[in-house]
DNA sequence: CTTTAACCGAGACGGTACGTCGTGTCTTAAC
DNA sequence: GTTAAGACACGACGTACCGTCTCGGTTAAAG
């Protein structure tokens, strides 16, 4: 999906608020009744992030996490329409830890610092989870949608607006097409991580920053 | 998959034999025994295609195929492994039909011809199942690799062709990296077809073209 | 399986049980948990004694009935391990609602009234039901055993019982071999059921409980 | 099947003629055309007799018959109708080598001579083999037939025989009903074979002997 | 201090599809 | 014209998960 964005001023680093857990979302006024409870809600995400280490998210099913978990089925599917918006969360937590580049520096510096955040965060097996839970997330529309609100949409922001800004400051080229830049730069990352069996490796890190510079200027 | 081609002369068109269905691969020499039913092969690979048109491939069982094909299930698994190497094959008949760019035109013309040619390809409809048959390939490395196989190696080489041919006559940049490049056009194709729920537009192909062409220059 | 029983008072009777589905035996507190479907398995056991009548159990299959009772194939899995303690179950309501004759009277007298009742189960349809499911049960170790216990046991208690009580009384010979004459009798109507296409007949009833009657004194 | 025998002389030994396969019945002015393959005919019947020391009936397929045996499964097909059949045929070799008791004895002899060889026949894993295959051929009429007519007539006819010349000479008593007992005994028999899942031990075999010949006087 | 309502675990339910096995039939080339 | 090889349509197997549905039993705020 072809970032259109606007944010010119990049007081980015959006959402910079805990996980966001789409269970945690509900913040409707609460009548009574028994809250939630937040042990079954850590144990299930502790649980599948366990699983992802070993286990690809295509081999992982509701009822194994919830089996593991020592919890119902249904607090699962309560919590989360389907498997991919609980992986998501799931990894929302370890994989936000990274901060993201602040303004104020030059584009050509926030591009790289950029790129390195993102491929640090798709190196070893996180990089194949998220390729994993991208694909899984196929066929179904609003899966799909949710896969890239969840996860793609804040670096699609970032990237456009560290290009647009480079744009305006003429450090990059007049010409450059943003949103189609977005998509070659993160195009290249999945089309790497889906199309090889090894995880992206530090010297595809490496060359990507530098192609990225190049057709930038 | 970065590609790792040599092919400096493009006696390209690689693959101008029949589709290549991996069932007809079996050029051993067969010795008795009742053979294949060219019949029944086509009531599948017909079937296949035909349900494509309607249904995600996530939502395609071998079971379901076998039904409408008149077909055992045993059939399907004799020739097939999975419903990726069905649909790869299902496929390959109407997408291989497309010549590729021929040699001796100037690399501009080239890359310009190849990539009209892979967007054609993925326009509509077709363009969705190849994203989906892609994105149901993850998780399974041999089925991964299949996919990449059946249907990327062709177009890499050939854009890497395309590309070593112009950095070697000076009509694009000597700092040009063949591989990267590669994998973010394709890379672009593929994230905007699996981000974007509709099928991919016209727009979109026109402007990865005018922008694969400037960062090659 | 030769009886080995003791029972020199005969409150037989014994089966004043329900119809005692393995299904059902399950006295267990049951924990927590959806409760089972009385319904699904009424369904299961009624549309498996219609199929009885017109079908053999060797051409009846899970999945049949299953489909026709309109219940998943894993309900019917989750409660009976396979076909013959379906059938045995499905069985055991109508075959068990016959008396067992009431101790008192005169030896012969019983032996009589047992071999009648016997007799009357095995007539019609559900004589080749038995056999059949008896025979389906071979190769099988526990099911063997499981066939034994729902169906057989019950019927060698009380004719070895008969059989003893007579001994003692003087009504019947004292070299009378209690367990093998159990096996000569029960074993004469099973090898009639299995050995004969049609359904036993009623002189066959008349002359085997004459005999028995002849070799016990 | 009750025997309704006349044969009061018995010259019986029947078909101590070769193992009489169904297969070589085949005594036809056969045209021309490839023979029939007599070392394929026997691989058949062997790896049927092997396989039978080891596995069930039940878990016997025509086709692991034909693969262990190096035959197509055609071949097996095209001269015997089911499994039943082979089997039956592949035991009669090794089971129809006991020979018959001969007439002029005395008819108490004659008996326990008989029950002697039936028993040493149905000792050991062949007595199971028979309760197996006897078991398999229910549910379809003919092939019910078929083992009766291959495996029980012979013995029935013999038992019969003996008891009406017993009835005849006065050693047996007047009222015995000849076929009834036939059914008896070897009903026990089968009882037994078929519900315990021990094979037929020799305690079994001494005590049926000798209860039969208390039930004829 | 009792209602009330939402939560929770457990697990049964109707389904769909899986991938495998065996059936009995067929279609070749080889002998 | 039989044979070995083996493909074929078919039907059933027993298993795995799906997402939904009861249950009995908490758990807390609202009355």
């Amino acid at each position: 999906m072809t970032a259109t964005v606007a944010h010119s001023s990049i007081e980015i680093n959006q959402n910079n608020d805990a996980p966001m857990n789409s269970a945690s979302e509900q913040v409707s006024p609460r009548a009574n009744g028994r809250p939630r409870s937040e042990k079954s809600m850590q144990a299930i995400l502790d649980t599948t992030n366990k699983m992802l280490l070993m286990t690809s998210v295509r081999d992982i099913s509701i009822e194994s996490v919830a089996k593991k978990a020592g919890v119902g089925k249904t607090t699962i599917y309560r919590w989360w329409p389907n498997k991919v918006a609980l992986v998501l969360d799931a990894i929302s937590g370890p994989m936000a830890s990274l901060p993201a580049p602040v303004s104020g520096a030059k584009p050509k510096d926030l591009l790289e610092k950029q790129l390195e955040r993102f491929a640090r965060i798709c190196r070893g097996r996180g990089g194949k989870i998220i390729a994993e839970v991208y694909a899984e997330s196929q066929g179904h529309t609003e899966t799909q949608a949710l896969f890239f609100e969840k996860f793609m949409l804040q670096h699609e922001e970032i990237l456009a607006s560290i290009l647009d800004q480079g744009k305006a400051s003429g450090d990059f080229r007049s010409t450059l097409n943003t949103a189609l830049t977005v998509d070659m730069i993160y195009g290249a990352f999945f089309y790497q991580l889906m199309s090889n069996p090894n995880p992206l490796d530090q010297n595809f890190a490496n060359e990507i920053i530098l192609e990225s510079l190049r057709i930038c200027k």
